[in-house]
DNA sequence: GCCTTATTGCAAATGATTTGCATAAGGAGG
DNA sequence: CCTCCTTATGCAAATCATTTGCAATAAGGC
């Protein structure tokens, strides 16, 4: 079983959290960008852009708006970019305090995920700082292997 | 500075080991497998398909064929395969136990890349397991930062 | 409403990786 | 060595995700 959830997943805010930003940077709220942050507010795992696409109300945009409305999401923080290592990218919302992350648990037999609340440690983080000489450092990291239902 | 290595960088009998795993599936051992595995021997950290094809020696072969090489020596548990979030494949030779794994740091402004030697820690592995019920667990993690170099 | 500027759609370009298929080359057996 | 069967390879073309160019369209400040 899994813990109780870290992350604030009712945060009825974002809309106009969207607003306010693209306002500071002069850039529009239009259909497709409201209409993509709805789809993205429901889902609970990362979603590729074909999948946005797809979940999208018939005719909204075309997939291209897709692909350069994730980017300025992304850009702005409002969602985070995985890679689950079948050539497609994925987008999360971002809920709650945008300094947190978190990673994923992919079935590698049905693709089914979870989400992962523990973190590469941050002192060992720290320690390959140091020993690297490195600055900023990031990781990325996701886990694979087989859920409950694909063990038969 | 980074501690002495504890990969085994020198152990002359790889090719052998591809001759004699070659020779138990009845695959062959041509020209072309073992100049890519002379390759991979003499680098350090992953290399995209491109660049071992631009390593080999003049006309050894097609560009698929060091896709599909690669693909079987990965197959042959000879290679590994990584991802630096950039579209390309890498490849890295197994030294040593093919049980062990590692990690790698990649500077984001000029690409250099350090091994690294720390891995998620076992106990938290064996706990996300036993939390979401998934077994045959695995992961894959790198580190991302700026260097020393590219600090200025 | 008007005007400037950002946004979109659509077609076409990219780049990595894969596939189809006819030809070439391993290597077991003689 | 030579033969034969099977696997491997080259080359061209197909896929797939993602990006770009450009003309047409919509936002939103005034
Ligand atoms: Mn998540
Ligand atoms: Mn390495
Ligand atoms: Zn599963
Ligand atoms: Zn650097």
């Amino acid at each position: 079983m899994s813990r109780p959830c870290h992350h604030n997943h009712q945060e009825p805010i974002k809309l106009d959290d969207l607003t306010e930003r693209l306002r500071e940077k002069s850039q529009k709220i239009t259909g497709p960008r409201q209409a993509i942050l709805e789809v993205m507010r429901r889902e609970a795992h990362p979603v590729t852009n074909k999948k946005i696409m797809a979940l999208l109300p018939d005719g909204v945009c075309d997939l291209v708006t897709v692909y350069r409305s994730m980017h300025l999401l992304e850009k702005m923080g409002l969602v985070r970019r995985f890679d689950f290592g079948d050539g497609a990218a994925r987008f999360e919302l971002v809920r709650g305090n945008s300094e947190d992350h978190h990673h994923h648990l992919i079935c590698t037999e049905c693709t089914t995920v979870v989400e992962i609340e523990q973190c590469f440690p941050n002192a060992l983080e720290k320690q390959i700082s140091q020993e690297s000489g490195f600055k900023k450092l990031s990781h990325k990291l996701e886990f694979f292997g087989i859920c409950p239902e694909c063990q038969s």
